[in-house]
RNA sequence: GUGCCCAUGGUGUAGCGGCAACACUAGAGUUUGUGGAACUCUCAUCACGGGUUCGAAUCCCGUUGGGCACCCCA
């Protein structure tokens, strides 16, 4: 930066809603990318990867038509073409038309993936809450019984266990199948039917066009209402029922503690039976940190054959701010050695050296810009090098380096010949 | 999309109509080639645009961004 030039230029700023992953915080990000790798690996899941644009009607077919996401949170546009191209706004949708398109249903069953990326949906920032986030989902398809689901909570357990979170709050429910669901409904509306004037402008509004949302009003009429409303619990048909009597069952073999929360409804149209979500009390009101569920009829809606699935998704930044609240320790790598040197010849072969030992697998800094030997140890001690090599006049003429130990401030010589094979690296 | 709150160096704050201050961080230096301490110096068109005023960081309007809650969701 040249100095007293400040140039006059407009001030940029991230998009509304959008944010920079920081240096200091990658770590972070790095530390949820490999454990879910490593868990991945574990269940047999392997990695998929769709493209972050999809037709828009891929989501107005899959999350639902009616739903909020496809409604007003979309980031929807023609291309060049006219085509209208929609920035994804959930995972489950574009891995279920690559499951089907790219044929993967003619592969053995159970099919297994897992995939992490950024998810666009255009809504009011807020902590917790961005319009462009991060996700890693996972999806199994091709297996019906409660096994897969309850192995799937464990799979999330066990990554959130990984990552030294206990405190964390696993409620599950069922939402019945397209056979028992609207009997359910039907003994929801006629439940309400007469406190309709009683409930909030909201809930109004979801008594014609989806009435289980009632159920997770926060408002505190509608919540005195809603006592005694007939439970989905109770109205799930008898393979419903059973599926999901034999998943909370395999929970409890599995030693995995859970709330059944009948109120729990998911706000995409997809799901079916068994839903869950895993909130945390560090958060604010966007507490939910995992959420998925079963649906089974999606790929089949798609134009696939009827293939049953269940999947989840991870929000990592809400992850991340509960890493960062538990102070969980993670480090910037710390380079091995730093080169200091005093002109120019020196400061050529600082960077020669330099990248000898980079080729064998050794952090190596440099100073730069003709620092003063003083400001260059500075920044040495400041990025933690663990050792200094000092290069001058002196040492290109008697081709002895000078090095020194900053942790226990010793020094002494070594030819530059000999220069990797320094025992201190290699501590 | 709705309601409320906020915006001053890189960070955290003070200033409340009259010379923009403090702490920390970062960079440079303290006589010529040795870090961590001390000291010195440097880093702000007070988010942006307009208005009121002799005079605005301060008051008013708008914009942008952030936060809390709702809606909804990961």
């Amino acid at each position: 930066m040249p100095e007293n030039q400040k140039e006059k230029s407009p001030s940029f700023q991230a998009p509304k809603g959008m944010h920079d992953i920081l240096p200091e915080s990658w770590p972070l990000f790095e530390k949820l990318y490999k454990a879910s790798k490593e868990i991945a690996d574990f269940y047999n899941f392997s990695r998929i990867e769709t493209p972050i644009l999809e037709n828009v009607d891929l989501f107005v077919r899959g999350i639902g038509e009616a739903t909020d996401i496809v409604e007003k949170e979309m980031y929807t546009f023609p291309d060049r073409a006219d085509r209208s191209i929609t920035l994804r706004p959930e995972g489950t949708a574009p891995v279920v038309r690559s499951y089907i398109e790219n044929h993967l249903y003619n592969l053995p069953s159970p099919q297994k993936f897992f995939y992490s990326g950024p998810m666009f949906r255009y809504e009011r920032p807020q902590k917790g809450r961005f319009r462009q986030f991060y996700q890693i989902g996972v999806e199994a398809f091709g297996a019906a019984e409660p096994k897969l689901d309850a192995e799937i909570i464990s799979m999330l357990k066990l990554f959130l266990e990984r990552l030294q979170l206990r405190e964390l709050k696993f409620e599950v429910n069922s939402i019945g199948c397209e056979k028992c669901r609207p009997d359910y409904k039907k003994a929801l509306v006629s439940f309400f039917s007469g406190k309709v004037a009683g409930l909030c402008p909201d809930c109004n509004r979801r008594y014609s066009n989806n009435p289980l949302r009632i159920l997770d009003c926060k408002n505190s009429a509608c919540a005195e209402l809603r006592k005694g409303s007939p439970k989905i619990t109770d109205y799930l048909c008898g393979e419903c029922k059973s599926h999901f009597e034999e998943f909370l069952s395999l929970l409890n073999s599995l030693n995995i503690s859970y709330i059944i929360n009948s109120d729990m409804v998911r706000g995409l149209d997809y799901y079916t039976r068994t839903t869950f979500e895993i909130t945390s009390g560090h958060l604010g009101a966007q507490k939910t940190v995992a959420a998925g569920g079963r649906y089974d009829r999606l790929v089949e809606e798609f134009g696939g054959p009827a293939t049953p699935a269940i999947g989840f998704a991870i929000g990592m930044e809400r992850l991340v701010e509960i890493l960062k609240a538990l102070n969980s320790d993670f480090c910037i790598s710390a380079p091995k050695v730093f080169i200091a040197t005093i002109g120019k010849d020196a400061s050529d072969q600082g960077l020669l050296i330099a990248e000898k030992l980079r080729s064998k697998g050794i952090q190596a800094e440099l100073g730069y810009d003709n620092a003063s030997l003083k400001s260059q140890l500075r920044r040495a001690d400041k990025l933690g090098a663990s050792y200094v090599f000092i290069i001058g006049d002196d040492e290109l003429k008697s081709g002895m380096i000078k090095w020194k130990n900053l942790k226990d401030s010793s020094q002494g010589e070594i030819g530059i010949a000999a220069i990797s094979e320094f025992e201190g690296l290699y501590r």
